[in-house]
DNA sequence: TTTAAATAATACCTGGAGGTGTCATTTATG
DNA sequence: CATAAATGACACCTCCAGGTATTATTTAAA
């Protein structure tokens, strides 16, 4: 159910990535990110070993280790994000889930559908980090306005 | 993963609609709409009950029964079947998954991300059965086809 | 050189969407 | 009335995204 576009998994990557763009250069910590953002952290630091190890983003080990974005923030955009983190079918997806849609016969919802695909991935493709963090009306849980949760 | 924006159960609520609108007065068996639309036969009959019980179709019982749309197909809108399958939220959700985005501070992608909301809304809502029978390009699997798949 | 604070690796757990199996009920027709 | 062809009800199975648990490794700095 739900209508959900992203996946849970790429909705923390992009938020993820939102949020370390705030300071480009900052080493963020797991845990400064979990108290920034309260994604469960245990799957968070699942996930930033993925985004590491995809490249967006350069892993420090060892005692004041942490991440940070590992190139210039206008080069990364949403879609780079989405793609790192799985979701990458938006392309060639039929309205009605038919699998021939695309090269016989064209389903019925297939040009209005074509342009809401177009649509989405024109937002992705053009917007980038560097966009977001001008836009500057973040939206990240200050650690200070939330009832304490148990990390773990 | 993979970027979906309807469930698979809300995927085969919309094939089932379409393939009855192409004659709404007909009476359509569990079966005539596997053998067209090859949705797994026993989860296509679980939904065809849900379909009837929502009103979007009628269901007659007993031999020589099966299943009709309730009503004329100009006022059957995409966003109707979406509904009754379950996905609905995409009118309030944020890009980053934020709970607080609506009614507080905005997030970064908050008008962006807007717009295509509204797209999609847009085109769930004005689209028609009435209008996809007319587009006429349907494209359903046909009896002779394909390889013979077991019901069973 | 020891310790503590960080990430890495890896295996496991869990809920729910999607899919099956079985039996009960309804009804047209011979 | 008996039968066959249809839908309805309901319990169960399976897979995997999302989430946990545990142990290993790396490294700054006391």
């Amino acid at each position: 159910m739900s209508f959900m576009i992203f996946s849970k998994t790429t909705e923390y990557a992009l938020r993820i990535m939102n949020f370390m763009a705030m300071d480009e250069k900052k080493l963020y910590s797991a845990n400064d990110i979990y108290e920034n953002l309260r994604i469960p952290f245990r799957y968070l630091r699942k996930q930033m070993t993925i985004l590491s190890k995809s490249g967006l983003i350069i892993s420090v080990q060892g005692k004041n280790g942490g991440y940070r974005i590992s190139k210039s923030l206008s080069e990364i955009s949403l879609l780079d994000i989405t793609r790192v983190a799985g979701d990458n079918k938006i392309n060639n997806e039929c309205f009605f889930g038919f699998k021939s849609c695309a090269f016989e016969k064209k389903c019925a919802m297939h040009y209005k559908w074509a342009a809401v695909r177009k649509s989405i991935n024109n937002v992705l493709t053009s917007t980038t980090l560097e966009e977001l963090k001008k836009t500057g009306t973040h939206n990240f849980i200050s650690k200070n306005s939330l009832i304490f949760t148990k990390k773990d």
